[in-house]
DNA sequence: ATTTAAACGAGACGGTACGTCGTGTCTTGCG
DNA sequence: CGCAAGACACGACGTACCGTCTCGTTTAAAT
């Protein structure tokens, strides 16, 4: 119904450019090291075409993230029928992603820009666990009909508490290494009493 | 023999107030905003006095964190036989102290500066977790020759998963309640599959 | 043969409302402070639409000068017989307009643009001394066959006298009032010798 | 009295590049093409440098005006006896000084400049007549006492008028030929009614 | 009446310069 | 020689305009 008059179109070459220039340079020298000027100078763009779309570094970044430009995404693994099974496989993948040091250093950076930045805090957490949540529910609400667990925790509390760890882990700079998932699913499966 | 040229000693007096000048402004401000000229200001500082015994603003959080000017430490408390029942006690605790916002900010502030400085990353994480860390490894011991526990995790992980899920929730804005303890303790000791 | 293809005719609407937006403006904050943009803002128009026509700031305002519509422009007074008298009145009238501060103002903003613009300077001098310069050379040339004067200058050489003292006072922010025109007339007339 | 608590004290060698990069890049470019990121470059200098002495570019150009280092100064002949030969000769010298076409070119630039800048202005007129001044008045009342001529204008008047029409022949960009000076010179002690 | 192509208002674009802030280094005189 | 003070060269900030470039709309002359 409205019409806002007529004018050229935002340009998405250079929505794009910005994204990748922003992809690429966090990756090369750190997000507190990425200056805004840098990513007009790389994306061949002026700076004020960046402050008129976006307000602040952090919003760039949460825009590559939400497109998918840096981190990449795990979806659960089709159900085999055993939920813990499943669990380890895809867990120990997310931690062999999340554990490249490449990929740890990334993670760091966003880490470091969402601390003060909540809406980049928001879409990166989501982007990092969403995918798993919606599919983690059903496998807990099956699991639970099967009898295989008794769940005490929401499908969001397993979450946090496996990625809890992992990025716990990333941020202060120690090993993340495959037994780690080993030792995180038993604990989460059969507690420290231990399987009976 | 010895002749220790005539030198002017460090001044107490300036080394403290930076520390203190650090700590109210990394709280008012928050990390990324302080400024190293602020800090000298505030303190009535020459910045070169500031250069000249720390290399970088992380440099100087990292003092104050380790001097106890900053993060509060809580002990585990002691020992009334129940290790279940000890462990949700100080797990409350620490969630409702990190829990308050302006802990949390303050965390998400150290987390970030420690995000691109390995050696505050040290300090910030030993501090939040070391005084925990022995003693929990002998109760984990005792508990598990009286046959509390059948421990398959060490007292580094244990500690890590918790305060993994908190830090996690800081950084991602959620709230962090006292229940958040019982859930997490619940499924520590019994697991998904829950208490025999 | 000629077939000039169909096309709109220059807007008169958008050219006068540019004009006018320049004449304010350039009074309301100076030239130099003077955008174009804010020229578009505040006619309503498009930038284009002002570069389609127009190829610089002062070429604006060359064409406010030459519509009159900024500088005021005062003709030489009918001829009473007395060259001396006739050129006192209308000086006295021109010290009187020019002195004003608001016309002071305009003037320095004026000349600065004319600085370096040369189609500014041409029309901006004319403006300012072409209506006079005409009929100045006609009674010059009668004062001297009546005797009145043995002239030894041409008309333009004497505005260019009068005005050049004028506008370096007001360039240099001196005071310009009314007795000056005396002193000047005086002298242009009688000469540091004085009458004899 | 006071002692403003010692510290470094400002460099020489900084101010010293920056009103040298100034005239040339006011030479080279004119006034309104200079930028004061050009200046700092082109004297190795941060701008904050310049910000922190300087409120403005012409703030800047004063001080090259004042120092000598762009206009050059004229001052009056020796006296010869005879007064209007004296300014005869030094008139012409000046009008060929000013009336090269690079002299010319960077008067109208100081000009641009003063128009908005009253401090300037007040800098650049004195220095362009000032050494003139005190001279021309003990002259004039010489001449007025020995009867050489009648002085209706004072010193101040007489050089406004002089340097008023060479300012405007410039500024309208109009020749300035040596003939100029004749004309002026006889005008201003002859007047229009010309020698008896 | 329909066609048609330039003029129009709007505003995004790649840039340059602005004036400010903070960095880490340096240069003073004082204690 | 450590210190408070603060000037220095440098680099990034976020803003203002530059002159150019699309957009869709308007409009008057030539069909």
């Amino acid at each position: 119904m409205s019409e806002p008059s007529p004018t050229r179109p935002r340009s998405e070459r250079a929505r794009t450019a910005i994204l990748a220039a922003t992809r690429d340079l966090v990756a090369e020298v750190g997000y507190e090291q990425m200056s805004i000027e840098g990513i007009a100078a790389r994306a061949h763009v002026g700076k004020q075409t960046i402050y008129r779309w976006w307000k602040s570094k952090s919003a760039i970044l949460a825009e590559c993230v939400l497109e998918g430009l840096i981190l990449p995404s795990r979806e659960l693994p089709p159900d085999t029928g055993d939920l813990r099974d499943d669990l380890l496989v895809w867990f120990r993948g997310a931690l062999h992603e999340l554990g490249d040091p490449a990929n740890a250093s990334l993670l760091r950076g966003l880490v470091s820009a969402a601390a003060d930045d909540p809406d980049l805090a928001a879409v990166l957490y989501e982007r990092l666990t969403g995918p798993q949540e919606a599919s983690m529910a059903a496998r807990l609400r099956e699991a639970e009909a099967d009898g295989e667990i008794d769940s005490a925790l929401t499908s969001t509390a397993v979450i946090e508490m496996l990625f809890g760890t992992i990025v716990y882990r990333i941020l202060s700079r120690l090993d993340v290494g495959p037994d780690l998932a080993d030792g995180l699913i038993d604990t989460l499966f059969d507690g420290l009493r231990g399987a009976k």
